[in-house]
RNA sequence: GCCCGAGUGGCGGAAUUGGUAUACGCGGCGGACUUAAAAUCCGCUUCCCUUACCGGAUUAUGAGUUCGAGUCUCAUCUCGGGCACCA
C-alpha cells in the first residue's frame, strides 16, 4: 500500500530543484527561444492570493510544455516594490520601506518557490535595488536628451490624501487609483514624458497585435484619435483670434457661437467690463469644481464674454461663450458650436436662446428620431457648399481654409502626455538638478544612481514637494563645477515596469541597461500574462519599445508578441475577496491543508477558461485532488498491464492536451487527462500509458509527474500522437431523418469512408426504417468526416 | 448615452471549420468495502411522460438562412466590462 502524499513528494523535488537549478535559461543556445513572464508583483505585506497563483500557472504551465518540447525558454521572475503601501506602511509603524520591502520579498520568493515554479532564480530583480533604478534613470535621461521627458505648467489631477498628483491612467472615475480619494486639479510645473509622440504608431500597430480584442479597443479608445481641422475665427473689432478643432468642418455654416473653456487664456481679454466680475467667479468656480461635480452635473452653464467672432465662412457675427462643457485639455480648448447637429451644443442653444441653424439634411433612410441630427448628409444653408454630401464637403472646406489661412487639417488625441513626477519619497528619484536659475540639468551618467536616501520621516505635505526637500544632504550636488539643488520628485513606479522586461534578458549588467545581443535574442516577450493594467502599464511598455527601438538599443518595436489576460479569482460566493469581507482564501492555507501545491496549481487551471472571472470552489478542488490520487495510486499501487490495449485513448488524449496547450485551453487539457485516468482505471495501465501520463501532466502538477516518472524510470520528453493509432476497426454511425437522431449503427473502418456503403446501411437499418417507410426519400445527405448521414423524406 | 463581450443542467463549465448538445468536475441519489464512519471503488444523474422501453422538449426570447444552427443573420430581453460633455 502507497499512499499519496503530496507534501512529502512536493519538498523532496523543491529541495532538488533548489540544488540542481533546473529552470536556468541559456543566452547562447540553438534551440528555439521562448520568453514568457507574468506582470511582476507589487510584493504586498499579505503575501501571494490566489488570483496570483492563477496568473504565475499559468505562466508556469506553459513555460514547462515549452521546455518539455525541447525549447529553450526564459521564465524570470521579479518585484514591483516602489509604491505607496510600503511608504504608508512605513509612516503608520516608523519601519522603513526598505525594510518592509525587504520582509515582503522573502516571503514572496519563499511562496512562490512553495509553489513549485519553474522560475530562473539568477534573474530575479527588483525595481527599488540601486542595480536596477540606476538603469531607470538611464532611460529617464535617454528620453529626456531627445526632449521627450520635459516639464510643464498646467493643471493636473492631484490626491489630496497621497498628497501627489497622478498620472490620467491612474485616475478613475474622479477618483485615486490607490485610496480611492475623489481627486482635485492643481497648477503645478510637473515632468511629462511625450507619449503622443507616438501616437500614431501606437494605435496603428494594434491590429497586428496577439492581443484580446477587449485590450486592443481600450487601448484604441484610449489613444482616441480624431481626424478634422483646426482654424481661426477673428474676433469682432480686435486683432485677436480664437482657434478652434473640429472633426465636423462641412458643418461650418452652421457654427451659431464659440465656447471656451473656463481655463482659455484668452477670456480676460474677450470679458466685457460689464460681465468681467460674473466671468471671473464663474471660471474660478469652475476650475475648482471637481471633475466629479462636472460630470454630476451635466446641466449646461456658462456665460456670454459680450465679445462677438466672425464666421469665416458668411461673415456672420457669433457670440462667444465661456462653458464648463468644454474641456481645456483637448484640442484648442475651444469650439465652434453647431447646435444644430451636436447634442451638447444643442442644449446649451436652447437654454440660452442662441441660434440654431439647420446645415445638414438627414438622408431620408437614416432612423433618427433626436432633436439634432448628428450624422452625415447633403449640406442645406451653406452657399457655394450646398447639395454636396458631407465628405466632399469636408475637403473643400478645409480646403478653403487652407488657401485662405485660417485653418488646416488636423489630427487631434485624447491620450494626453504621460504625467511622471510624484511628490512622494518611495520611488525613484528623477536624476536632474537645477542650477541657480532654475533651469533643469540632467544628472551625468557617471554619477548614476542618484540614490534615494534613508531618511526618518517620509511624511509628505501639502507643500507639493515629496519628503526628500527635507533631506539637506540629497539635495546638494556638484555638476561641472557648479552647485546646484537636486528635483525631489520621484518617477511614477509605471516608469520602473516600463523596461523590466528587457532586464531580465540580461539582470546583472552593470555596464548597461541591457546587451543588445542579449535582448535581441531573447525579446520581444513571446507571452505575457496578467490580468491588469489594460492602458497603463501596457501602452507604456509599447511606449518605451518604440522609443528605445528609435535610439538603436532594441531590433524590435512591439514588446509583447502575445498577451494573455487572465481572469480574477473571486470568493466562493462569487463576490470579489477582500480582508474587510472576510472571504479571502489564502493558497498556503490550502496547500498546508494537505492538497498540496499540485492540486492548487492544477485546480486554478481546471476552474474554467484562464480568461474568465471564476469563483473558487472549497468542494471543487477536491476533484482534482482526486484526480491526481488515482495518477499516483496507478503508479505506485497497481499491477501494470503487459498489452497494449489503450493505444487509441492514449493517442486522443496526446493529440488533445497537445492541441490545447498551444490554444491555452488549460481546463480542457486537465478534462482530457482526467479521460484518460478513468479510461485506465476501467482497463488497467501499461507502463507506456503512465509515462504518457505523467509527461502530460508535468506542466500541471510537476512535483507529482516527476516523482511518477522517476518511479517509470522514464524523461519528460513531450509525447507525439500517432494519428494512425487514433482510427478503430469500428466506428459509430450516426443516422438522421429529417435531421434528427434516429440511430446509432457500429460499422467497420473501411466503410466509414465510402458514402455509398454508408447510405446502403443507414437505408438498412430496422430503427431508419421505421422513419422512412411509406415516404419518399427526397434527399440523402453524407458526411463520411463526421460519420453521418442524414435522410430528408416527405 | 456610446463601444465591446457574454447568456448552455442544481452549480463551474465542454462542444476547435454549421454535423451525435450537456464532455470533465462539483453537488445529489443508489450500491460495494467497513462493527461504524472517513477514505476508496462501482453505477445513475438536462427536463417532461413512463416501472421500463418508446417518445417528446431543450443551448435567454422571437424570427430567418440551411438537409442540418449552441455555432451564421436580424430583432428583443438580461447580465458583465470599458468609456463617459473629447466637439
Amino acid at each position: 500500500m502507497s499512499q499519496y502524499k503530496p507534501l512529502e513528494i512536493e519538498e523532496k523535488w523543491q529541495e532538488r530543484w533548489e540544488k540542481e537549478k533546473p529552470f536556468a535559461a541559456k543566452d547562447n543556445d540553438n534551440r528555439p527561444k521562448m520568453f514568457l513572464a507574468e506582470m511582476f508583483p507589487y510584493p504586498s505585506g499579505a503575501g501571494l492570493h490566489v488570483g496570483h497563483v492563477r496568473n504565475f500557472s499559468i505562466v508556469d504551465c506553459l513555460a514547462r510544455f515549452y521546455t518539455q518540447q525541447g525549447m529553450n525558454v526564459l521564465r524570470p521572475f521579479g518585484y514591483d516594490t516602489f509604491g505607496l503601501p510600503a511608504e504608508n506602511y512605513a509612516i503608520k509603524t516608523g519601519i522603513s520601506p526598505q525594510e518592509v520591502t525587504k520582509t515582503n520579498i522573502d516571503n514572496f520568493r519563499k511562496q512562490a518557490k512553495r509553489l513549485g515554479y519553474a522560475i530562473d532564480w539568477d534573474r530575479e530583480i527588483n525595481t527599488s535595488d540601486p542595480e536596477y533604478y540606476k538603469w531607470t534613470q538611464w532611460c529617464f535621461l535617454q528620453l529626456f536628451k531627445k526632449g521627450l521627458a520635459y516639464q510643464a505648467e498646467s493643471y493636473q489631477w492631484w490626491c489630496p490624501v497621497d498628497q501627489t498628483v497622478l498620472a490620467n491612467e491612474q485616475v478613475e472615475n474622479g477618483h485615486c487609483w490607490r485610496c480611492g480619494t475623489e481627486v482635485e486639479k492643481k497648477k503645478m510645473k510637473q515632468w511629462f514624458f511625450k507619449i503622443t509622440a507616438y501616437a500614431d504608431e501606437l494605435l496603428e500597430e494594434i491590429d497586428s497585435l496577439d492581443w484580446p480584442e477587449k485590450i486592443k479597443t481600450m487601448q484604441k479608445n484610449w489613444i482616441g484619435r480624431s481626424e478634422g481641422a483646426e482654424l481661426d475665427f477673428a474676433v469682432d473689432g480686435s486683432d485677436e483670434k480664437v482657434r478652434v478643432f473640429t472633426t465636423r468642418p462641412d458643418t461650418l455654416f452652421g457654427a451659431t457661437f464659440l465656447v471656451l473653456a473656463p481655463e482659455h487664456p484668452l477670456i480676460e481679454k474677450l470679458t466685457t467690463e460689464k460681465v468681467a466680475k460674473k466671468m471671473q467667479k464663474y471660471c474660478s468656480d469652475a476650475i475648482k469644481k471637481s471633475e466629479i461635480e462636472r460630470q454630476e452635473n451635466k446641466e449646461k452653464t456658462g456665460v456670454f464674454t459680450g465679445s462677438y467672432a466672425i464666421n469665416p465662412l458668411n461673415g456672420k457675427k457669433i457670440p462667444i461663450w465661456v462653458a464648463d462643457y468644454v474641456l481645456s485639455g483637448y484640442g484648442t480648448g475651444a469650439i465652434m458650436a453647431v447646435p444644430a447637429h451636436d447634442e451638447r451644443d444643442y442644449e446649451f442653444a436652447q437654454k440660452f436662446d442662441l441660434e440654431i441653424i439647420k446645415v445638414i439634411e438627414k438622408p431620408d433612410d437614416v432612423a433618427d428620431d433626436d432633436a439634432c441630427y448628428h450624422g452625415e448628409g447633403e449640406l442645406v444653408n451653406s452657399g457655394d457648399f450646398n447639395g454636396m454630401q458631407s465628405a466632399e464637403a469636408r475637403e473643400k472646406i478645409v480646403k478653403w481654409l487652407k488657401k485662405e489661412q485660417i485653418g488646416e487639417r488636423k489630427v487631434t488625441y485624447r491620450m494626453r502626455d504621460w504625467l511622471i513626477s510624484r511628490q512622494r519619497y518611495w520611488g525613484c528619484p528623477i536624476p536632474i538638478a537645477y542650477d541657480k536659475n532654475g533651469e533643469a540639468h540632467a544628472i551625468p551618467e557617471d554619477q548614476l544612481p542618484v540614490l534615494l536616501p534613508k531618511i526618518d520621516d517620509y511624511k509628505p505635505d501639502s507643500s507639493g514637494r515629496s519628503a526628500l526637500a527635507k533631506c539637506d544632504e540629497f539635495l546638494k550636488v556638484t555638476i561641472d563645477g557648479e552647485e546646484m539643488t537636486r528635483e525631489t520628485d520621484t518617477l511614477d513606479g509605471y516608469a520602473c515596469s516600463s523596461w523590466y522586461l528587457w532586464r531580465y534578458t540580461d539582470p546583472h549588467n552593470a555596464k548597461e541597461a541591457w546587451n543588445k545581443e542579449k535582448v535581441n535574442y531573447w525579446a520581444p516577450t513571446d507571452v505575457y500574462c496578467g490580468g491588469d493594467h489594460a492602458v497603463a502599464h501596457l501602452l507604456y511598455v509599447r511606449f518605451w519599445c518604440k522609443f528605445f527601438a528609435d535610439e538603436g538599443y532594441l531590433d524590435f518595436r512591439e514588446p509583447i508578441k502575445k498577451l494573455l489576460y487572465n481572469g480574477y479569482i473571486n470568493a466562493p460566493d462569487g463576490k470579489k475577496m477582500s480582508k474587510s469581507k472576510g472571504n479571502v482564501i489564502d493558497p498556503l492555507d490550502v496547500i498546508s491543508s494537505g492538497y498540496g501545491a499540485d492540486t492548487l496549481r492544477t485546480y486554478e487551471l481546471f476552474i474554467g477558461p484562464y480568461d474568465q472571472d471564476a469563483a473558487w470552489s472549497t468542494e471543487a478542488i477536491g476533484g482534482v485532488y482526486r484526480f491526481l490520487n488515482r495518477c499516483y495510486t496507478l503508479t505506485f499501487d497497481k499491477e501494470y498491464i503487459k498489452e497494449d490495449t489503450n493505444l487509441i485513448i492514449r493517442n486522443k488524449t496526446i493529440k488533445k492536451v497537445t492541441e490545447d496547450m498551444y490554444r491555452n485551453y488549460f481546463n480542457t487539457a486537465v478534462a482530457a487527462m482526467m479521460e484518460f485516468v478513468n479510461e485506465l482505471y476501467k482497463n488497467g495501465a501499461s507502463a507506456e500509458d503512465l509515462k504518457t501520463l505523467a509527461r502530460l501532466l508535468k506542466p500541471f502538477a510537476p512535483h507529482l509527474a516527476c516523482e511518477m516518472l522517476e518511479k517509470l524510470d522514464a524523461d519528460d520528453e513531450w509525447p507525439k500522437w500517432d494519428e494512425a493509432a487514433l482510427v478503430a476497426d469500428e466506428v459509430e454511425m450516426v443516422v438522421q431523418v429529417n435531421g434528427k437522431l434516429r440511430a446509432r449503427i457500429m460499422i467497420a473502418a473501411d466503410d466509414a469512408e465510402d458514402q455509398a456503403k454508408m447510405e446502403e446501411l443507414a437505408l438498412a437499418d430496422s430503427r431508419v426504417k421505421t422513419y422512412t417507410d411509406g415516404k419518399t426519400i427526397v434527399k440523402k445527405i453524407v458526411i463520411p468526416k463526421n460519420r453521418l448521414v442524414n435522410i430528408v423524406v416527405k
